[in-house]
DNA sequence: CGCTCGTTTGAGGATGGTCAAGGCTGGTGG
DNA sequence: CCACCAGCCTTGACCATCCTCAAACGAGCG
C-alpha cells in the first residue's frame, strides 16, 4: 500500500533476468541505481516538516534515504490533502520523467537524505543500461503502489483501510512492533480519512485484540489474522 | 485522471531535449514505441465483455488501441471493482515492468486492438534507445494519472467526482460533446461510487444546468466553469 | 511546571450506501 | 414492422458510515 521503492528488495528485473541463485536474505546487493546514489550522493539533512521539494518545481535532483521519513503529497486549493507515499531508509524518491515534479516532499521528522542531480543520473543512465532499467523499475514499482492505495481508497471502509496500512507499515519494518514517524493526521491524509476517525478505529482495533498501543506512536500488531481479513 | 496514455501529444520527453519548432497541432509523430506497434501489430478484435488479459498473468504482449475502449480493474475477493482507467483509441496499454500483469483488462464495447509481443518491444528497447525511454515515459503517465485519481478517491466528494470525470472524458475527447462507451457500474467503479450515487450526481448535474443528458451515454457539457469549480 | 501540539472521545448530522421498484431502450424474433 | 425481453438506468425511502464540531486529555519540551 505504501510506495516503498528500496531498490534492493524489488523483485522486476526487465530486460534481463535474474541468474544464479537468489540469497533473498541477504541485501547487500543493491540496485546499481542505488549504488551509484550511494557513491556519488551528498548527505543533507532536513528538519522536521521541511520541504525537500515543491510541486510543479523542476526536479533537479534524486533523493536516498539514510534516515527518517518522507511523504509525497498534493494539496487542493481549499485546502485538503492526499498523501501519495511514504519514504522510509533505502527508499528512492525524486524520480520523475518529466522536468517538472508532480507532487510536494516533506520530511515527516528530522531526515538525512543523499542527493543526486538528476542530470548526473540521467548521463549515467544513456551509458549505463542497468540504470535507465532501474529508473523504470522504480517507477513502475511506485505506480504498482499508487494503484494498490486506489483500491483501498475507492473500496474499503476506515477498518479496512487503517488495517492494510498498518499490515504495510509491518511489512515495510519487517517487525509486529511498528514505530510510526508520521501523525494520526498524515495517516488520515494517506487513507482519505479524517483524524477523528483513524484514531477511533486504532482505539477499535486495540479493543478487538487486533493491535495494542503501548503510545500512541507504537504499534504493535497482535492478531495478524483479523487485520489481513480486514485487508480484505 | 484517467489514464490516457496516447503518446503523439505526451509532454515528456525524457533523457533528450525537445529541439527546433513544436507544432502541437499536427500530431503526426508519434512515439518511436507507438510506431513500432503500429508496424508491427497484428489487429484482434475483442466483444463486448471479453477478456484482454488476467490479473496476475504474463505479461506477453503490448497493445494499442485503434477502436473501441478497454478497462482495466482489479477485483477483491467479495467482488468489489476497482476500476484503474480506461484506455481509447490511440492509447497504449499491458505494459509492465514485471514478468506478470498486475491487473485484469476487458473490451468496454467492441473495440480492435494492435498487438505486439513485449519480448519484441524488449528487443527493440535493449537497440533503440527512444524504445527504452518510451516504455519509462509512459509507465511514468500512467503514474500521473493513477496519482490524480487518487486525490479524487481520497478526497473529493461524489459531485466533485464526477464532474472531474466529465471534465477529463471532455478533454481526451476534445469534445463538449461526450460518448460514453461506458456504463454507470463501469464509471461508479472507476469513482469509487455505487450506481445509484452516480445516476443520482448526473441527474442533479443536469438539474444544475451544467450538462445536458440526451441520452444515457451521451453528455454535453454545458457551463464548464460551474464543473471545474467542482473539480477543486 | 506549564504550554503546546497531538490524540482521544463524544454528540449530532450529512453524505453516500443499501434495498427496492419502476422506466427506458436497444436488440431479437415473430 | 412491431412487440417483447433483458439489461441498464433512474428514482425513492431508509439507514450506516464517516465527517464535523467541540472539548478534554496526554506527552514532550522549553
Amino acid at each position: 500500500m505504501l510506495t516503498q521503492i528500496e531498490t534492493g528488495t524489488f523483485p522486476a528485473r526487465p530486460l534481463k533476468s535474474i541468474v544464479g541463485r537468489n540469497t533473498p536474505s541477504a541485501e547487500k546487493k543493491q540496485s546499481n541505481l542505488g549504488e551509484a546514489i550511494a557513491l556519488m550522493g551528498a548527505a543533507v539533512d532536513y528538519d522536521r516538516n521541511n520541504e525537500i521539494y515543491g510541486d510543479g518545481e523542476p526536479s533537479e535532483y534524486i533523493y536516498k534515504v539514510v534516515s527518517g521519513a518522507i511523504r509525497i503529497y498534493k494539496i487542493l486549493d481549499d485546502g485538503r490533502r492526499q498523501i501519495n507515499g511514504f519514504y522510509l531508509p533505502g527508499d528512492i524518491l525524486g524520480i520523475e520523467a518529466t522536468d517538472n515534479h508532480h507532487f510536494s516532499a516533506e520530511a515527516v521528522v528530522k531526515s538525512q537524505l543523499l542527493v543526486v542531480k538528476r542530470s548526473t543520473i540521467f548521463a549515467l543512465a544513456a551509458r549505463q543500461h542497468e540504470i535507465a532499467s532501474d529508473l523504470w523499475s522504480l517507477t513502475a514499482r511506485e505506480l504498482g503502489h499508487v494503484q494498490n492505495l486506489m483500491i483501498t481508497l475507492g473500496r474499503k471502509s476506515a477498518h479496512e483501510r487503517v488495517a492494510a496500512f498498518l499490515l504495510e507499515m509491518a511489512k515495510r519494518s519487517r517487525n509486529l512492533t511498528i514505530e510510526l514517524p508520521m501523525s494520526r493526521q498524515d495517516i488520515a491524509d494517506y487513507l482519505g480519512l479524517t483524524v477523528e476517525t483513524v484514531s477511533r478505529t486504532f482505539t477499535q482495533l486495540e479493543n478487538e485484540r487486533a493491535i495494542e498501543l503501548p503510545v500512541s506512536r507504537r504499534v504493535v500488531v497482535r492478531n495478524k489474522n483479523l487485520l489481513s481479513q480486514l485487508d480484505a
